[in-house]
DNA sequence: CGATAAACGAGACGGTACGTCTGGTCTTGTG
DNA sequence: CACAAGACCAGACGTACCGTCTCGTTTATCG
């Protein structure tokens, strides 16, 4: 018995992370026009290899993106909720606004023929986020920010929507104007209505 | 000159639109694994007749799709505004919960790497609906049911997020109890505040 | 009835032959490349219009060649008959030295797969000189030159065979070299045996 | 490292001659028709494992005619210089004569287009004939049949020439009256002239 | 410590589809 | 009504990848 080879694994990776524009070369191409065998040909790596260990090459492409590429947009403790929502949101956007983003946007596109690359990406991207956003939704009702009958799976989902939206449809740029626009929109009916 | 054979294209779109599933028989492909080849043989048509008339297989889907299939979502003039968009809405997130839905998504799948199918997803799909959503907004504020600062654009670009968002990226089903909860989150901001 | 355009013919009979590298210009295609949809667009001509006045590329070609272009190689009459033959050989080798050989070579290739190309071969090109160099040999029988048991056919047909064999199987140029071998060969059994 | 699929190999050139018409059974093409796309259907292989090791459908051809396929026509060392030679232009005759004889007008005429193909033909097929006619001419000088100051190039060249010439220039059929009326014309220039 | 079994590179293989090209036919409108 | 313009069906071209498979070759354990 000889164990997987993380020397091949990381080639593997470090192949697909150039190949798709996030490498230290540039040479950029999409998703869709990647390639099992570019993957190998740059790895110095058998095709059987791959497919030995992912079954799909999304499959490589989200091992490849999460493992060493994802940066965390954290949450700042110390910030009263809502300006701590702010701050997050506005991280996010800047974040996919940029080559990420397009990465992102291409493997949900992915997801829409594979169910488990949208599996996946759920697994790996989106429920800790929306876990952490819940959390802090509960933190602002908590401090008495937010309105205590917040329905907070369906807020947490919402408040993304837009940047998901913009992302994947287009319609402008994903940056700090639209981060207000959206907060603008989206802060206002979490907050505990004005006693009146 | 001669002119271009109708009978073609309708045998074009015909057979593009039963080789994604949306046709009388089923066989029922994806976007991505349609081929020009299969379209060509089931139309009774050259490849070359394809390839002249339209740039790629996503502008013969969007074309068959908006010309022979797609129903509109009316708006009930009738009803007052508040009304007329919830019904708006749960006709639209019914639409999306189809057959027709997947299309969509997948046409959005494609758009991520050719931008002028996205393009084309705007001007076809979008705009038209947008524009729609606006106009009700701004009776909706002419009623004196709507606040009066509100932003038109985004309102009723963000009013839709949601539902591109489980279109996109799943998580639930598409049905009538999401476009409940959907409208129980965006209605109440755009509601002028009762005066106090 | 209107009469067939015999600028028609022209420009296509010019463009084909520009088009082979005959011509003026020098495009230079070989014969099997040569396409009618090349000559109609050279010549500003109808595909149709082609096919309604010739059956086969070849066709247009061995038209065009021999109308417009086909050089004769006459035999000298005041030359007696075997340095008459000489002459005529080595024009006949470096006519098809030049680039006529080349077309010549091609359309006899096409031969091969056209029975009637070969027989439009033979009517418009070979019969007249084959005629001439039987007439020529019989002259040199009259002129006590050639043997009397001379078969006019074979040895007419024979002498030209190295020139053919040389033309499409290649093994050295076509030149004078070529052609005094070739006399050095085939003169002698013609001539009246030294009597002894 | 795999190594080559002798059983793709043979099943390519099996194919190869049987759709040019010289297996057992009888599609019978040309080569001119013949198609790399029809040659994969029928062996049952990839068209990429054709372009894989042949440059082109007539290198195919070569190959499956030559390595499968072709008759030698020897030379009897047994008899006289003079018979022998008789008998190896009768069997080559009678071997042009046949199907055989047209595959080769239709390398040759392919040859016109791609001097590799002529260069192949030369090696294959030409260069061996060509040497062994050589050496029967010699042997018959060295017997005192022909004349010492042969030159076994050009003669040997030049005896095939009327063959060459009647395979591709057509004008009769190739059969034992063609091959006595080269004989007798060939043969004679060959000969020793009788002591004077 | 030598056998053995997995992991690996290399790449051949049967397939499928690509987008381009040509052939030959047919249609329409113009001079 | 001959013609140009060119749309059309048919299908081959050579290329690129797919996913499977068989090769040796190389380790790393285990008997």
């Amino acid at each position: 018995m000889v164990a997987r080879s993380e020397e091949s694994r990381q080639a593997i990776i470090g192949a697909t992370l150039t190949l798709i524009g996030l490498g230290e070369d540039k040479p950029g191409t999409t998703v869709q026009r990647l390639t099992i065998e570019a993957i190998a040909k740059r790895a110095g790596v058998s095709k059987a290899t791959i497919y030995r260990w992912w079954p799909s090459k999304v499959a490589v492409v989200i091992d490849a993106f999460v493992s060493d590429y994802l940066q965390h947009t954290p949450i700042d403790p110390a910030l009263p909720a809502d300006d701590a929502l702010a701050a997050h949101v506005r991280s996010v956007v800047r974040q996919y606004g940029s080559d990420e983003g397009m990465i992102v946007a291409q493997i949900i596109a992915e997801g829409q023929y594979a169910p488990d690359v949208l599996r996946q990406f759920h697994e790996r991207f989106w429920d800790d986020r929306a876990r952490v956003v819940r959390e802090l939704l509960q933190r602002g009702v908590d401090e008495g920010l937010f309105r205590e009958d917040l329905n907070l799976d369906i807020a947490a989902s919402f408040i993304y929507a837009p940047i998901y939206q913009r992302l994947l449809l287009g319609g402008g740029p994903l940056d700090d104007a639209f981060a207000d626009d959206l907060l603008s929109f989206a802060l206002p009916p979490l907050r505990k209505p004005i006693a009146r």
